[in-house]
DNA sequence: GCCATTATTGATACTAAGTATTGACAGCGT
DNA sequence: ACGCTGTCAATACTTAGTATCAATAATGGC
């Protein structure tokens, strides 16, 4: 089986002045709670829920860890992913077009591009009515690491009202 | 401008003694508050939210919709699909492998399929490490008549931590 | 460096979209 | 007609946030 290269899917690593970087271009001014967050989230390779940062770092009110979230996500150095059953994850992000590959075991989340899907989107560009203002794509997956450590493993229920699975 | 044929786009029309056979061949008893659901559901064609069909249908429990939503989904007559902001709406739906085309400005839905589509999947599945287990696609757009009655219309603000613009 | 302006904060309350629980009730297989 | 078991409505609870607002702090101008 093919794999992809780490230039078409990868875990994104930043720093957290990177982060803060992202932050002052996008015009935030530097405060003590988002450079707590900047640190938290750049020791972090995997995805999470607000509510796991929030509960992780109790000085700052909720508030301002969703608030703040919403600010990294504008600035370009994260991005909110839907699981299969509907529930968010947040992970680091560059700010590159690209799509989602959520590994529905561990969760760990990878970035890819792939020019199959630019043609996808050019031609339904031309064939649909209207113009198109924007779409969503997510691909779901068992990651290499995890169907090794569980072949043939847990049934992993995809109901038909959020994923399709054919 | 290249319109979908109707055969690989169109929205789903299905009556009530349709939506209550699903529910059957489920394995549903049938019982008075389905019947109202069903047939309520079969006079509209456009997309809604599950607290509309709550509000409209006071002598159901909010439970009893939620539940019976869920059913029609299980039963394949009915999908959720997810606005540009996160916010779900309810459309029927046929039982077949497609994605949604959703409007925008009138939220209506339309369920279309696409030879591109499907051959970009086939291409990540041999392209992506591991197995494929589901995806998401849902593609955003003004309808005709909503880009008719709007022209140049309001600023559709697609938050990139939610859909993708380019 | 000081001050004013204005962004930001945290506490709290609230909302949206459901799920869990429970005792009562009703479909339908026999 | 009986009774098993699915289904019901009401209500409480949960998750994932957003809104409000008075107190505070970061910058830009001087």
């Amino acid at each position: 089986m093919a794999t992809v290269s780490t230039k078409s899917a990868s875990a994104v690593m930043q720093t957290e002045s990177n982060i803060l970087a992202a932050l002052e271009e996008h015009g935030s001014r530097m405060t003590w709670p988002r450079r707590q967050l900047a640190r938290m989230l750049a020791r972090r390779n995997d995805s999470f829920s607000a509510e796991e940062i929030v509960a992780a770092l109790p000085t700052l009110g909720r508030a301002t860890v969703y608030r703040t979230l919403r600010l990294l996500g504008e600035a370009g150095v994260l991005c909110k992913t839907t699981m299969p059953d509907g529930s968010p994850r947040y992970s680091l992000d560059d700010a590159h077009h690209h799509h989602h590959l959520v590994c529905v075991v561990c969760e760990r989340i990878e970035e890819f591009r792939h020019p199959s899907i630019e043609r996808m989107l050019r031609a339904m560009r031309s064939h649909v009515e209207g113009e198109l203002v924007g779409h969503r794509l997510e691909l779901y997956h068992r990651c290499a690491v995890c169907r090794e450590s569980d072949q043939g493993g847990g049934d992993i229920h995809v109901h038909r009202t959020r994923v399709h699975s054919h």
